[in-house]
DNA sequence: CCATGTGAACAAATTCACAGCA
DNA sequence: TGCTGTGAATTTGTTCACATGG
């Protein structure tokens, strides 16, 4: 900015967090540089210019640029960003610099196999307890751990801090039970049946939804183009 | 339109297909109000309108009658969509009107869910073939298949006519198998692992990324805010 | 002198408001 | 009259070009 700064009412510091809400678009290409970052770090990368990271990703540098310099002054003009102190704040951002207990209901195929898939059991990310409804699967080992029935979710809710739970049941259960895990207290649900699921107030949902991302690709197919264009989707 | 139709040198009835490019995010809500109508059919509902359909979703009628008729004059004024017959004008944009066999590379424990789930078993998809790099699970049998070794996906791919292939196998070995379905000839990719697959020329690649979505989630949190967005994603 | 940070130009997507037709 | 279809307005997001500062 060259000019007009003199009404500022934004104390110093204060930029971090609680700034302007940003784009969920831009917080998935944040992700995608931290998980770069992170491998520069383990290679002892200390610092990377935009440019560098770019060639990484399939994204222009003035976008890197852009999204960093929005959610804060990390980089060095006439160097670049110093990786380590990146991570930080990327971390900070995202609010990954604290502990997420995953709660996970739905124990039957994709369940048993989420609970033992590492991307839950890697930092800062970590399934603390699965439950599912069948009173006959209830008890028994998973894991690691043992199946709850879902009385005890709001117990484990208070009992671990955990915020997130993860939906993993038939379509048809889908929406009673994120109902249950919203009533329990999770702010969070990453739900895997195909259904769309309505409001719950005061909890966030991001649906894995594969036969919606299926669909997508097989559209994709007649174009014959290899866009990919970084998420979504999501993933 | 009001006006200047004269200098139109599109034939009538290639509207369908081949227009301009449609987003990929509406194609994602296309993908959901094919969802969507296929429910009110299952309930003998005949008609809808965009008001009806607003209603089901969490979308605006301006925004399903622009998807709609970007895609082909379906739609009565006055009366609404018929359902049949937009189902299968849906169904048609998106693809679906033919069978689209599915390779899963990958039998871990998620490829091993993934073959079993009713997702990649529902018409118009299904798993018709399995691989895996290791001796020791090759001929061994998954959800009614014989698990193949990679050398066989040339051949499953001319021998199914198949055209998407499901990567589920670690990170480190993602874009090896990437590369390997595209050499033998698939169009399409569905990536489950969390690491970002280079261009592959000729192959789209969709990436269903549980990192970053759960990253999408924590940052989510914050806000409080139950947005959801419709899509993605994923994603 | 270099690479960041950022206003300004640009492009894409969504919403609005109403014309047009059953 | 009611609901679709669609140009125009608006909002949102991306790209560009250059001033800034270590």
């Amino acid at each position: 900015m060259t000019f007009g700064k003199a009404p500022d009412p934004m104390p110093a510091g204060a930029s971090l967090l609680a700034s302007r809400p940003i784009p969920t678009a831009a917080i998935n290409r944040l992700s995608h540089y931290l998980r770069c970052l992170l491998e520069l770090e383990a290679r002892k990368v200390r610092n990377v210019s935009s440019q560098q990271l770019a060639r990484s990703f399939h994204l222009s540098a003035a976008q890197i640029r852009k999204d960093l310099s929005q959610v804060g002054g990390f980089g060095i003009r006439g160097v670049g960003y110093e990786v380590p102190s990146l991570i930080r704040g990327l971390k900070q951002v995202l609010g990954l610099d604290r502990e997420h207990p995953l709660l996970l209901v739905g124990m039957g195929n994709l369940g048993r196999a989420l609970a033992q898939s590492p991307v839950f059991q890697t930092a800062p990310f970590r399934i603390v307890a699965v439950f599912d409804k069948d009173p006959q699967k209830v008890g028994k080992p998973v894991a690691g751990l043992e199946i709850e029935p879902m009385s005890a979710l709001r117990a484990a809710v208070s009992r671990f801090g955990a915020r997130i739970g993860i939906v993993a049941v038939p379509p048809r259960a889908a929406v009673t039970v994120c109902r249950a895990l919203a009533a329990a207290g999770v702010q969070g649900i990453l739900n895997f049946a195909p259904v769309r699921v309505p409001d719950l107030p005061g909890c966030a949902v991001r649906n894995v939804d594969l036969i919606v991302t299926l669909e997508e690709l097989v559209y994709a197919l007649r174009s014959g183009g290899s866009d990919g264009a970084l998420r979504p989707e999501g993933v």
